[in-house]
RNA sequence: GGGCUCAUAGCUCAGCUGGUUAGAGCGUCACGUUGACAUCGUGAAGGUCAGAGGUUCGAGUCCUCUUGGGCCCACCA
């Protein structure tokens, strides 16, 4: 036979992609035969490209998908793409400004066609390299979440929650990106430390000369053309613009007189008051604390409270507005410049601190969040929340690993509602229209516009605004309002968040809220009833906030059930120095370039064998050890090739098989194999992939090839010997089909056969009554040999092909029958002459000495011996055994062990010491034959 | 400020519900073209399991504290 002494995995695996495909293999469909077993994939963005968090991600999923579906599970994996709105909007935003052209020039339509067009030219980059890696998924069935369908789905959770009263719209302080020009939720907003300082700022009283004690006299002093003041401290001065207050403690001390009184806002000389509540740290700054409603969400609450007025200070894109004064057209942060320059030159700003803060980050662009005041639509999430807390408390939904389940019962505990609404284009529009005949007589009809509202008066609470005054919410676009029959009607500019389409991926990717679709149009029962719920959700940590848990809510709520029953959720890929793999911090690894310098199967079994309960810590060469797998196992798949006798096949090898023909090393590698399939199968049933990955290549590299595939080569001519090496190899292919699949697919056609892929075939059983470990340690003991000789060949420098002679002496009688059946063997792997067994003990002339546990081994030397050395080498050894025979002894001396411990354990601490005695003796026996 | 997590060979990590002579891969050193594989083989060196207490007959494994990393959440201006 002709195969390459090198696997080549570029020349196979696109080759049996197609195959696998073109035969349909990844296709799931209704089968009430079989049991289901479904996962949907998070779907990447349309703007993705590849990187390792995907690769690992979806390796992951593959293997599970793979191993369901040769256990006989109904496998189905539902591929798809997300429509990413403020990423894909911001990259054809790019776009079109090399034109020169900014999305508002285009106007709405045109710019939604530019993205849909994008969409359709590079939207399905990551596909095509999901494919790379070698991914099952049915790929038919690929969604994506602005489908017309999806969409549908979109509009009607809405209208639902919003008739269920989950759905708000209101003013509030929220995350706002004044590069995106967005609203932002919680999520997309996360914190970062940024070295900041606190600047203590001077507002001076009104009516001059009020002291409260004598030790606020520090704080308060004269300054320049001003009478008192009171210090501020602040780590954003620029919002003083729009502050409407200082609030102290009342408990201060320092301030209580100043309650009430009128202070004169610096700059902009506004007239503000003194207010007192309790939230105010009286540790913290000077104890007095400026209060911007507009632009702080604390002194947004507290200006509710105290009925302040809420000034808005900045336009959409972080400049400042009218309300500014002097600062108009201002940047956020060259205002602040300019201020403190100001504020300086009037003595006004008394110091500056640097000062450590957390701010929060637009999680697209990262420029620093702005807490802004706006008209936002929110979802209510605490009655979502409470039916989702309680599936994964119960253990309804599992996580792998469980600690995360903490991490998700704590956010969801402390949820906070959901702004839903996006001042971008790209996306799913809410499904709200507006009535103006309607608006013309409500009291509040100016505030629908745009984030633009510049100063109003406080409003009541957080559900003011629901459901009134001309607003429509309808899946469909409606006509007439159905309030007062006017055409007069548009609808909401506003998109909604990606997310709010993301967390229906589980059913929506079903065509819900149809319950009767299925793909092949004549099942018996609908997709959804039969795929739903799916069996395991594997994502990234980042993302168990911001869609697994709203996945179980959604699920729940509109399908009444879970969407998944177990969450793996895998470690973030790292470089090896810990930082996050990134595009921008430089240190990525493409797992394109991966694969074609090592292979798709040596990226996926490197990420399988690294996805342990932590992060992976990743550096190219790491990948080294998947390629060279892949070369062991087509070399030693090659080298049983070759061995088979040409005419042979499965059958005629099996035909002429007789039990009694297995030799002790052929019964020893099938009960190795058996063990070894045993815990991978309880391994992958328990997300434990790098378990199963390491027991596999352990086995198959260090037993079957090191030590199998080494003995066979001296009786391949048996009939025994050729079909296990086959049979082992066989089942080898099966089980790593699922993380290295490309080349156990190639071999599989190699192999004397006619069944059509690898990949469709039986899971191994366990046989158990092939599992037998008296036999694997005696067969231990005869490794354990052969070792021990290599070791005294290797002592005396003893070239390989110089044959030894060896004696041994067994201490057990029983034991020698098994050298004597098995001294071939010891033969040929110690490269021996001739191989005595001893009937006595003792050191015969002209050798050297070791010990096994139960063997006294002696290699026949000619040349010179160095006794000091030798000897030195048994006196070591001997102390070793001796300081365990003493830890040991003294164990059993003690009553409280004998009478507490179990007693197999104390049988064994018996024997062990009997054993490690033996061994101390006849070494001090071979020190004393030793002259 | 709250929570989670980690600290085991030079590096990256295993070590499951406490009882091994503490393992693997990579790296290092020595030897090697034995009829698959130098992307290989054989052998070797290398660890007081971060530190201190405690629970227990027994702790790398459980508890507390200390030290030092990492991550997540949070409305300290």
């Amino acid at each position: 036979m002709d195969i390459s002494k090198r696997f080549n995995p570029k020349e196979i695996e696109d080759k049996w992609y197609r195959f696998w495909e073109e035969k349909g293999y990844f296709s799931g469909r209704v089968n009430p035969e079989k049991e289901p077993y479904s996962i949907v994939i998070p779907p990447p963005n349309v703007t993705g490209i590849l990187h390792m968090g995907h690769a690992l991600n979806n390796t992951i999923q593959d293997i599970l998908i793979r191993y369901q579906r040769m256990r006989g599970r109904e496998a189905l994996w539902i591929p798809g793409t997300d429509h990413a709105g403020i990423a894909t909007q911001n990259i054809v935003e790019k776009e079109i400004a090399r034109q020169g052209l900014r999305r508002q020039d285009l106007g709405r339509d045109r710019f939604l066609k530019r993205v849909w067009e994008w969409k359709e030219e590079y939207g399905s980059t990551i596909i095509h390299q999901l494919k790379k890696l070698g991914v099952s998924c049915d790929w038919s069935r690929t969604r994506f979440t602005m489908d017309n369908e999806y969409s549908y789905a979109v509009r009607e959770v809405f209208v639902r929650l919003y008739n269920k009263g989950l759905i708000y719209r209101g003013n509030y302080i929220i995350n706002w990106c004044p590069r995106c020009q967005t609203a932002l939720s919680d999520e997309e907003a996360p914190h970062r430390e940024i070295e900041g300082f606190l600047y203590y700022i001077r507002y001076p009283l009104k009516k001059a000369g009020i002291r409260s004690s004598r030790s606020a006299k520090r704080n308060f002093k004269r300054v320049g053309l001003y009478g008192d003041y009171i210090v501020v401290a602040t780590t954003r001065p620029e919002t003083m613009l729009g502050d409407t207050a200082v609030a102290v403690n009342p408990r201060d001390a320092r301030y209580r007189q100043l309650i009430g009184e009128t202070l004169i806002l610096p700059l902009i000389n506004r007239q503000i008051t003194i207010i007192a509540d309790n939230i105010v740290d009286k540790e913290f700054g000077t104890g007095a604390v400026k209060v911007t409603p507009a632009h702080d969400p604390n002194d947004y609450l507290l200006a509710k409270k105290h009925k302040l007025d809420f000034i808005n200070i900045m336009h959409p894109d972080g400049s400042l507005n009218d309300n500014a004064g002097d600062y108009k057209g201002m940047d956020r942060f060259q205002a602040r410049k300019v201020i403190l320059d100001d504020l300086k030159r009037n003595n006004l700003l008394e110091r500056v601190e640097p000062h450590r803060l957390s701010a929060g980050h637009c999680y697209r662009c990262n420029t620093i969040i702005e807490p802004y005041l706006s008209r936002q639509w929110f979802v209510k999430m605490k009655p979502l929340a409470k039916p989702a807390i309680d599936v994964v408390r119960k253990g309804k939904i599992r996580f792998y690993p469980v600690r995360w389940k903490k991490v998700y019962l704590n956010w969801m505990e402390n949820i906070q509602d959901w702004c839903i609404s996006r001042q971008i284009w790209w996306g799913h529009r809410l499904p709200v229209y507006y009535c103006r005949d309607c608006q013309r007589e409500s009291a509040e009809a100016l505030a629908d516009s745009l984030p633009t509202l510049e100063m109003t008066k406080s409003t009541g609470g957080r559900d003011s605004s629901v459901g009134s005054d001309g607003v429509i919410v309808s899946t469909s676009t409606p006509a007439n309002c159905p309030v007062c029959g006017s055409g007069d009607i548009y609808q909401e500019e506003d998109v909604l968040d990606t997310w709010f389409s993301s967390w229906l991926w589980p059913f929506a990717t079903f065509y819900w809220p149809r319950s009767d679709y299925s793909m092949d149009g004549s099942s018996p029962m609908s997709d959804l009833s039969y795929f739903y719920p799916t069996s395991a959700l594997v994502t990234a940590p980042e993302i168990l906030f911001f869609w697994v848990a709203r996945m179980i809510m959604a699920g729940i709520e509109f399908m009444g059930d879970i969407p998944f029953r177990d969450v793996y959720i895998h470690g973030t890929v790292r470089d090896i120095s810990g930082r996050k793999m990134s595009k921008s911090l430089g240190n990525a690894i493409d797992p394109l370039e991966i694969i074609s310098e090592y292979g798709a199967d040596a990226l996926r079994f490197c990420l399988a064998s690294s996805a342990s309960q932590g992060d992976l810590f990743l550096a190219k060469e790491k990948f080294e050890m998947g390629r060279n797998f892949a070369n062991k196992i087509w070399n030693a798949a090659r080298f049983v090739l070759m061995n088979l006798e040409p005419s042979e096949t499965m059958g005629d090898l099996c035909a002429s098989f007789k039990e009694n023909d297995l030799r002790l090393i052929d019964r020893w590698v099938l009960s190795r194999f058996y063990s070894m399939l045993k815990e991978v199968n309880r391994y992958l049933d328990d997300y434990r992939f790098s378990e199963a990955a390491n027991l596999m290549y352990a086995f198959f590299w260090h037993e079957f090839c090191d030590w199998y595939l080494e003995i066979a080569k001296n009786n391949l001519r048996q009939k025994s010997t050729q079909l296990i090496m086959y049979k082992v190899l066989e089942k080898m292919l099966r089980i790593l089909h699922p993380f290295i699949p490309f080349i156990t697919e190639e071999i599989w056609h190699l192999l004397p056969h006619a069944r059509e892929s690898v990949m469709i075939q039986r899971w191994p059983h366990v046989q158990d009554e092939m599992i037998d470990k008296d036999m694997e340690s005696q067969v231990g003991l005869l490794f354990e040999i052969i070792k021990t000789i290599r070791n005294l060949r290797s002592q005396i420098e003893l070239k390989p092909e110089r044959k030894a002679v060896v004696s041994i002496y067994l201490h057990a009688k029983a034991r020698q029958q098994l050298i004597r059946e098995n001294s071939d063997l010891i033969v040929n792997l110690g490269r021996l002459e001739s191989l005595e067994v001893l009937g006595v003990s003792g050191r015969p002339q002209g050798t050297i000495s070791s010990t096994t546990g139960e063997a006294d081994i002696y290699l026949h030397f000619s040349g010179l011996v160095d006794i000091n050395k030798e000897r030195n080498r048994i006196k070591e050894r001997r102390l070793g055994l001796d300081k365990m025979v003493k830890v040991k002894e003294q164990r059993l001396k003690n009553t409280e062990f004998v009478k507490k411990a179990p007693p197999p354990v104390v049988a064994k601490e018996r024997e062990d010491v009997k054993k490690l005695k033996d061994e101390s003796e006849r070494l001090e026996k071979m020190l004393r034959e030793l002259h």
